[in-house]
DNA sequence: GCCAACGTTGGC
DNA sequence: GCCAACGTTGGC
C-alpha cells in the first residue's frame, strides 16, 4: 500500500459508510466525536522505495510527505476494507506513526496526523492510478482516504528488528506490545495502537531504552 | 526474488 | 455458505 503524492484532492462528499466487511462498526454520525472504545492512534504504512504498479511508481515515504505543500497529503489507495474502516474511524488531531514498509530498512519513521477525516479517495475510479478499482463505481465509492500533516520524524528510527524483540518479549512475560497489531495483523496497512502501546514505542527513541 | 500468511473471489 | 484457487503483502 503506498499513497501517492498528491497534495490535495478535490473535495469530495464524505460518504456515510456503509459496508463493513467484518471490521468495526463505521460511522455515521459526525457529530458525536468522542466514541469512547474507539481509538485515537494508528500505524500507517508506506513504501519509501520506488516499485512499479500498474505502470505507476508507488514510493512514498516521509519524506515525500514532508515534501509536499502544506507538508500535508492524502493517504491514498488503501483497498483493504479493515484498513479502511479504521481510516474511517480517525478524527481531526489523531496521531499515526509513518511507517516505512516493503523496504531495504522496515520500521517507524515518524509522526504524522490527521487533518482531515475520512472521504472518497478518487484514485479509485482513476484508471491510470497504481490503485485503480474497476468495481468501484463513483454512484458508490468503495474506498475513502484521509489526509495527513508530516509532524516529525522520529529522533531515531525505529527498526521493525526492535519492535519485534519487544514484542516477543512481551508476549512471553508480558508488556505493552504483546498483542501490537504490527505483528498480530501484519498485513494490516493502517492500524491502531492503544495509548499504551503508542506511548511504549515512543519512548523507544531515547537510547537507554535500546536493546 | 522467495514465499508464508492471509484476504478475496467465485464455483458449487 | 463452504472452501479451493488465486492474488497480495511485506519480511527476509
Amino acid at each position: 500500500m503506498a499513497p501517492k503524492k498528491r497534495s490535495r484532492a478535490a473535495p469530495s462528499h464524505s460518504e456515510a459508510s456503509t459496508e463493513t466487511a467484518g471490521g468495526r462498526k463505521a460511522r455515521k454520525e459526525p457529530a458525536e466525536e468522542q466514541q469512547k472504545d474507539s481509538y485515537s492512534h494508528w500505524l500507517m504504512k508506506s513504501e519509501p522505495e520506488s516499485r512499479i504498479e500498474n505502470g505507476v511508481d508507488v514510493k512514498f515515504g516521509i519524506e515525500d510527505l514532508k515534501a509536499l505543500p502544506n507538508q500535508t497529503g492524502c493517504w491514498d489507495g488503501v483497498r483493504n476494507y479493515q484498513a479502511r474502516n479504521f481510516m474511517r474511524d480517525m478524527r481531526v488531531g489523531h496521531q499515526a506513526f509513518f511507517y516505512h514498509s516493503n523496504c531495504k530498512e522496515p520500521g517507524i519513521a515518524g509522526l504524522i496526523k490527521v487533518v482531515k477525516e475520512a472521504y472518497v479517495d478518487h484514485t479509485q475510479f482513476d484508471k491510470k492510478d497504481a490503485h485503480y478499482d474497476p468495481s468501484s463505481k463513483p454512484e458508490n465509492p468503495k474506498w475513502s482516504m484521509v489526509d495527513v500533516q508530516y509532524e516529525r520524524t522520529m529522533k531515531r528510527f525505529i527498526p521493525l528488528s526492535e519492535l519485534k524483540k519487544h514484542h516477543l518479549q512481551h508476549k512471553a512475560k508480558g508488556g505493552p506490545l504483546k498483542g501490537v497489531a504490527l505483528f498480530t495483523r501484519a498485513r494490516l496497512s493502517v492500524q491502531p495502537l492503544s495509548e499504551e502501546e503508542f506511548d511504549f514505542v515512543l519512548s523507544l527513541e531515547d537510547a537507554d531504552n535500546q536493546i
